[in-house]
DNA sequence: GATGCGTGGTG
DNA sequence: TCACCAAGCAT
């Protein structure tokens, strides 16, 4: 292993290896790059934004979103004059949260620090919330036409096949000798953009993590993973654990023409968006169970019975590192009921105003689906 | 340095 | 149904 390690370390990119890597992958991304709506002519605010977005998140999934928030916020002061929750609302549904809760904070402090003007300086870029090392890298040399190197999925498994670097990458020397790698493969300043925009390209048409289209590869013919077969094993990749398995339930509280919700604090998991009051249940072994935790929960968060509880869905649903499944009890409130947040009482048709994560927007979708239902309303 | 953090697509 | 994967960063 060792040996290995510092086989790695002592390998040195020279200008003939950036040749027959960089020349033709500019070649192929002039012929057949995508065409992305963030590689316009457009402002580092939007670059920024676009960064943001596609942390760990595919270019289609990412595409409306993108559309849809620099409509509504065009500029960083626009962003930054706006409240959290109708940020929020805009992210519903992309996941990883505190990226926009991050985005947000970085757009004041950019009012307040730099006039509103996004800093072309590595250090300056790095001290604003949600920006690391590679979005530094990306903004700076898409944007402002400089030449910082980036190390993200895509980069790190094209240069794993192309050096065939069988060791884990994640590997703190390994890391680093990817990170000089990506800077040492860099053409000019001029072509510096281009040229990231064009690894990340390939890393995401074509060499893809699981089948490769080598075929297709400009740079096939000098990529060692290619010569010995290695391309659908590299990058080396550890097992993921499996994710446990929890019990929810929640309550669609009615009453009127009203139902209760709940925002979630600005901390952990979905932090800062509204659900619809519940818990994890303890033992969800026995179904049967569920109805006294329900009502021991509701005495407790309003000091009062529901009635008519009944189950209204069941929803499953996949987070990075559990399984959930929520039963969702409807069930009427009598009389009036004040609260306080981070409770609070929404008129049915104004819940499209909030931002929910995916599992509970099912049941907004559920109540909308139901028109006019005898039963709870 | 390991862990927490979403969601949708795919085989 | 399930395992795996995707343009990382914060703590």
């Amino acid at each position: 292993m060792k040996a290995k390690a510092s086989r790695v370390r002592e390998r040195v990119i020279d200008a003939k290896t950036r040749t027959r890597f960089t020349r033709p992958l500019l070649q192929w991304y002039d012929a057949s790059g995508r065409d992305l709506p963030w590689r316009a002519e457009v402002t580092p605010y939007a670059i920024w934004v676009s960064e943001i977005m596609l942390q760990q998140t595919q270019v289609a999934t990412v595409r409306p979103y993108y559309d849809r928030f620099l409509k509504v916020f065009p500029t960083i002061a626009d962003l930054a004059a706006a409240d959290l929750e109708k940020v929020l609302k805009l992210w519903q549904g992309l996941g990883y949260y505190a990226r926009a809760r991050h985005l947000h904070r970085a757009a004041l402090e950019v009012v307040a620090r730099f006039s509103g003007n996004l800093p072309d300086t590595f250090e300056a870029l790095m001290s604003l919330p949600g920006i690391g090392r590679s979005t530094a890298g990306a903004i700076l040399t898409i944007a402002f036409k400089k030449r910082y190197p980036i190390l993200d999925g895509n980069v790190r498994r094209v240069l794993c096949r192309f050096f065939a670097v069988s060791q884990d990458p994640r590997e703190k020397s390994v890391d680093a000798w990817l990170w000089l790698c990506s800077e040492k493969l860099m053409p000019t300043k001029r072509l510096s953009g281009i040229y990231l925009q064009a690894i990340m390209d390939l890393g995401a048409t074509v060499c893809s993590p699981k089948h490769p289209d080598c075929l297709s590869c400009p740079v096939e013919k000098h990529c060692e993973a290619r010569a010995l077969g290695l391309q659908g094993e590299l990058p080396m990749r550890e097992k993921r654990k499996k994710v446990p398995h929890y019990d929810y339930f929640a309550g669609l509280l009615v009453c009127g023409d009203s139902v209760l919700i709940h925002r979630r604090p600005l901390k952990g998991l979905l932090a800062g968006l509204w659900e619809f009051p519940g818990m994890r249940l303890e033992d969800a072994l026995v179904k049967e169970s569920i109805m006294p935790q329900f009502e021991a929960f509701f005495k407790n968060e309003i000091n009062q019975s529901p009635k008519d509880a009944q189950l209204f869905m069941t929803i499953r649903h996949v987070f990075t590192h559990f399984k959930m499944t929520l039963y969702v009890f409807s069930a009427r409130i009598a009389g009036d009921v004040p609260v306080h947040l981070p409770l609070k009482w929404v008129r049915r048709d104004r819940l499209s105003n909030y931002a929910f994560s995916t599992a509970h927007q099912k049941i907004v979708s559920g109540l909308s689906g139901l028109d006019d239902c005898p039963r709870l309303f």
